[in-house]
DNA sequence: CCCATATATATCGTGCACGATATAATCGTA
DNA sequence: TACGATTATATCGTGCACGATATATATGGG
């Protein structure tokens, strides 16, 4: 980073910060997720958990929080309100009891199907070319990979 | 958005999905602000409100939330915390009532100075070439302009 | 002037997210 | 085998964020 002066009167506002960027296009993707998963009664963050466990069922919470970065204090409860939902159960791992495996009952892998066609939607409210999203996951996760990296360092 | 089927096989997986890819960066870009906002004893929303302020001081609640998109729900109590811990005050307008103005204190005025390398080290963590900051700002800008949009009219 | 309506903020209940800590199971090594 | 260290989840307290609702002030039409 250069070190150089700047002028006094320079002022980030929020709307010219990069970080405000990522946390206000999150925000807007959100308000569109909502009323689509309402439908299906599911969160956001509840609704990622599913994506996670339609690839593969059976995943522990470690697991779980290692795709989505999320802790076991964020998990559990989250968790439990899927599971109270009747959408998957939690069994402990027979083999080491200190697991929990999370498997999706009926009711989850049926809302699979219900929820196809959400991605679509989301892709067209972007209102982007396909090249643009492209390059913007390219961006990101690289983006994301040095985030950390400058997080480990320090 | 076209309409063309996708193969049964299709499944994204959250690492592949545009909006997971704002969720983690937002949350890793968090995860670098937090030890450089906590040497001031700051979250990163209060910074943001702290930013705003500097910009202008004595902004009602109402405006506020419409630069940082945030409702009075969420402010009242942020900012409530601030003014506990001294760096800023509430009074009603005295020509409205109802509005609430902010205003900083010395220490509020004087936590600018404190915070000014902050974007620096920021800026260096994302680890990426000016230009491709400034066309992720400029794409990020353009989808949120389209997401709104999306939503209004639904 | 009075009241219906609109506006500005605050309150409440739910859920997400964290760090710190607790608990319980497993593993390594003496 | 016994015990310290590690690993996996859960619990607790704090703060953010929302939608629904409440309260208080302001405004406009009759």
């Amino acid at each position: 980073m250069t070190d150089e002066k700047l002028p006094e009167t320079y002022r980030p506002a929020p709307e010219s910060m990069l970080c405000f960027d990522l946390y206000a296009t999150h925000h807007a993707v959100g308000q569109v997720y909502q009323p689509l998963l309402a439908e299906l009664g599911l969160t956001y963050p509840q609704y990622l958990v599913l994506v996670t466990l339609w690839t593969g069922d059976g995943l522990t919470v470690g697991e779980l929080g290692q795709r989505l970065g999320l802790e076991s204090s964020t998990l559990t409860p989250l968790i439990k309100r899927l599971e109270n939902n009747g959408v998957l159960l939690r069994a402990r791992d027979k083999s080491d009891e200190r697991k929990v495996r999370i498997h999706l009952t009926e009711a989850g892998k049926q809302m699979e199907g219900r929820a196809r066609h959400i991605p679509g939607c989301i892709a067209e409210a972007f209102g982007l070319p396909l090249a643009d999203l492209h390059r913007l996951h390219e961006t990101l996760t690289r983006m994301r990979a040095s985030l950390k990296a400058s997080m480990e360092q320090s």
